[in-house]
DNA sequence: GTAATGTTTCCAGTGACTGGAATGTCAAGA
DNA sequence: TCTTGACATTCCAGTCACTGGAAACATTAC
């Protein structure tokens, strides 16, 4: 399969797949021409990685995934210990960001927003009493 | 006022405030011996940047709000605009992560986190029916 | 005088791609 | 058969916002 194909297959583009191979994340085989030729397993991992990165885990979090994954031993605790310490970044990425909102809110609030010089916004920017 | 004393009083790292410099948000002079000097002013305009960056400001529309910070004749309707487009950001960005916490927490739950090597997780990873 | 600290410049690396150029291969239609 | 267009390859560079480190020079403290 090519890896036009195979982008379609993973819903990951081309230019990222073979990031990941130049990366050591997959290692498909080359026809006689030279092009890549991605197997169903193949396909599996690069679904499975897509998969993982749009759940916010980072490349290095999937190169161990995947290696848990290719280990028929594996034990699911480890996999539910990088779970929950995702969820634990997670959730510490929603209270700031809530914060983060609040300030941003207050802002605008307390600006009149039309052709006036004055700004609070700016103001508090700069760091001034108000 | 040397470059370290100017990241206490902007609460940033020598470095960034190098790199502010590179990328023209910045033009201290210097002194005879080389040394950047930051006025007063100076620091204004890193404390400036320091809190607008830390509200989630990228660089560019940090550049953006210093020149309306320099321009005596802005419109404060620039700037509640530019916030309210933030806050928007924001909202997306949290509800993205919402719904990120609620995946990552059922895959969780439904790991029974032992030794065994049958894994929910990484079977709804790998794409396969459960 | 010497050691510690501070400053300079420059180059390279981070993470996870993404864009683009130059070149090669293949399949379909006139 | 020729040509066109879509696809493939590699390699280099850019993104964003810093950060680390090396080598060399300046200043300060004891």
């Amino acid at each position: 399969m090519n890896i036009k194909t195979a982008g379609i297959q993973s819903n990951l583009p081309p230019k990222t797949i073979r990031y990941y191979e130049d990366i050591n994340l997959i290692r498909p085989t080359r026809a006689e021409n030279g092009y890549r030729d991605y197997s169903v397993q193949d396909i599996h991992r690069l679904r499975f990685l897509q998969r993982a990165r749009s759940l916010g885990f980072t490349i290095e979090e999937c190169r161990h995934l995947l290696s848990l994954y290719d280990n028929k031993n594996r034990a699911s605790a480890d996999v539910k210990a990088m779970t929950l310490e995702k969820i634990d970044q997670v959730d510490r990425k929603i209270e700031e960001l809530n914060a983060l909102r609040a300030t941003l809110f207050h802002l605008a609030q307390n600006c009149h927003g039309d052709g006036r010089p004055d700004c609070p916004i700016i103001e508090t920017l700069a760091g001034e009493a108000h």
